[in-house]
RNA sequence: GCAAUGGUCAGUCUA
């Protein structure tokens, strides 16, 4: 049994679900944990219908879930965003009496938060005990992802005021909400906190400020911190590209792109993107085809509709109007 | 003492 659950989980985290059934179905005799990892699996890989599926066979084989089986089905919930069901489970949950379970609470938070309804998120978060960094943060993004930025926010500086140490997931929410609602104030607060709680060489964080300072404060800041950052990824860099584009800066943009070359990193189609933005705001028609062409043929990217959504925006911008036709048209052809 | 569980990262538009 133990070796069959670590073999189904083993598949799972390498996607295969096929071959994850298999293992399960072959095993003489099942388990509680053999069903959640199968579960869990369904529900990671986005077949959150299967998961409920094998959730409901589950208990016909009167099979108690535990906690484990509830935070599974709770995101597949989540991600099939059916208010009925996701209140379903809910009580489910109560009449397993797992609602001192704080990691169980925190799914159903974040269930009803990512699905909008925060309403019922903060009913659940309000009725818990023992909220954690993971429940304040679950809420947070909800907030942030609906749309409520000021409330999430409110939120976080209200966990702040009760003592909860922030950690670099909640930090790096929060800094990517402040642009959206011109927070510069509250981003440099939180960027203080971020040096207060030793986050400041954390790559996520690392990619939130930059990204906060381009879009709400200037680009000499975020040039700035980007400069100090002691580990980069293809995001930091994306970052930084895009920060310069939205700033007219292309001459910045191009530095940047050539930087990261030259210390080993591989520009993908959204550093691409990111670069042909900023020719597009700054109309320089030759190189912006200049880079599209080099993306296609001496980078191997697969160009995005994206790409040539800028390109198009680009002749356009420059009065190539037959051109942007043009190129709308093969387009056309092409999706057929 | 030994198996499975919760919250984030990149552009544009989002009326």
């Amino acid at each position: 049994l133990i070796v069959g659950s670590v073999l189904i989980d083993l598949y799972v985290k390498c996607g295969r679900l096929e071959e994850a059934f298999t293992v399960f179905h072959g095993l003489t005799s099942h388990n509680v944990v053999t069903w959640s990892t199968l579960i869990a699996g369904y529900a990671q890989l986005e077949h959150p219908e299967a998961a409920l599926h094998l959730f409901v066979q589950m208990q016909q084989r009167d099979l108690q879930p535990n906690g484990f089986t509830f935070v599974a089905v709770l995101k597949a919930c989540a991600t099939i965003g059916d208010l009925e069901g996701c209140r379903l489970v809910h009580s489910q949950v109560v009449e397993n009496e797992l609602e001192t379970d704080t990691v169980v609470c925190s799914a159903i938070v974040d269930m009803y938060a990512k699905t909008g309804n925060l309403d019922d998120a903060h009913a659940m978060f309000d009725s818990m005990v023992g909220q954690d960094i993971v429940t304040w943060s679950a809420l947070i993004s909800g907030h942030a992802k609906h749309g409520q930025c000021q409330e999430a926010l409110k939120l976080f500086w209200e966990m702040l005021q009760k003592g909860m140490m922030p950690d670099y997931i909640a930090l790096s929410t929060v800094l990517q909400l402040c642009p959206s609602v011109a927070a510069f104030e509250q981003g440099i607060m939180t960027h203080m906190h971020v040096i207060e709680c030793g986050f400041a060489s954390d790559l996520f964080v690392g990619n939130a400020l930059v990204g906060m300072y381009a879009q709400c404060g200037n680009l000499e800041d975020a040039c700035t911190i980007f400069e100090h950052l002691h580990r980069r990824s293809v995001l930091t860099w994306c970052t930084i590209i895009f920060g310069c584009a939205q700033h007219n800066d292309f001459t910045r943009a191009v530095t940047y792109f050539e930087d990261m070359q030259q210390g080993g990193m591989k520009p993908n189609g959204m550093t691409f993107l990111a670069l042909l933005s900023a020719f597009s705001y700054a109309g320089l028609v030759e190189e912006g085809v200049y880079y599209f062409k080099l993306m296609k043929e001496a980078h191997d990217v697969v160009v995005m509709p994206e790409h040539f959504n800028t390109m198009v925006d680009l002749f356009g911008r420059r009065g190539f109007l037959d051109v942007a036709e043009d190129l709308l048209e093969t387009l056309y052809f092409q999706s057929d």
